[in-house]
DNA sequence: GGCGAATTGACAACATATTGACAACCTCGG
DNA sequence: CCGAGGTTGTCAATATGTTGTCAATTCGCC
């Protein structure tokens, strides 16, 4: 198999990236309006809730891949929704702890059930090893680029 | 195997595509800043160059899964850097028919090469058969949005 | 031919994300 | 202990994309 033939296949896998990625923002952001919710922070929501611990600023940006100030901008505004709660860091007067309030909480994990339906559907057709193989394709490409 | 386990699956590919969107626009940034070119400009490029043939604002918007809102304005701006022409539709009085200038041609196919050989080490490592499974599943799941 | 529906361009308001710059803060080596 | 360099929060400018609205145009059906 030439390396040739996979310059093409990469093209358009970058052009579906893309075109995928803002279905997904407009989806996100209506399964989430029910909530006052977008797709951005949700995106927030989703990285304390893996991370299990409170994270600042710059740890949660890097995890999603956006800047700090990107993350800083959405955290700042959800405070004051009362959807994060910013906790003294005892190790770093600046850099603060950001954890879920109980009302990021519960919002967090109404959407997790709304979401898991929607996830079954759109996967309809799709084998596990599939969807395994895209995942594992798409981490590589980013481990590539890694800016 | 059960469609449970699908589900996280499914989250991962989602997270993963915001990341690597972001990634890629960087990416194309970069490329494209020797030309004075950035992602959104290159998108449209490609779209009138995969095309074949003019095209109207709509049917561009139609073909990268986004607003016209969002592909008029970056056509208004292109156009004024001199690398689209405007052409009058002679079946549609408001929608005119955009076309790639010569410089448009030039910047898109210098940008063509540089890509490919980006494309080339990205990719390396991963299969053929990785690729156009990762592309087929990408279609599969945006088509099940269509938005 | 004509009328209602859909398409298109234009404009506005907003959300998201980037880069750049600066000052405050922290860490670590000398 | 202290200063250089990296990290963090903040502010600003810009780019990209969304939704919503309006008027002009086109299309399809009668």
């Amino acid at each position: 198999m030439s390396d040739a033939q996979k310059g093409p296949v990469f093209t358009e896998i970058v052009l579906e990236v893309f075109k995928l990625g803002g279905f997904l923002v407009s989806e996100g952001d209506r399964m989430g309006s029910e909530y006052g919710i977008t797709s951005a922070r949700w995106k927030i929501l989703g990285a304390l809730s893996l991370a299990g611990e409170p994270q600042t600023v710059p740890q949660i940006a890097g995890s999603m891949g956006l800047t700090r100030q990107a993350v800083q901008r959405l955290v700042d505004a959800m405070q004051k929704d009362n959807l994060l709660l910013f906790q003294d860091n005892p190790g770093h007067k600046r850099a603060k702890l950001i954890s879920l309030s109980d009302l990021g909480k519960t919002v967090y994990s109404k959407l997790y059930e709304k979401q898991s339906g929607w996830a079954k559907t759109c996967s309809a057709g799709i084998t596990q090893a599939e969807l395994e193989t895209t995942l594992s394709v798409l981490e590589r490409i980013s481990g590539a680029i890694e800016r």
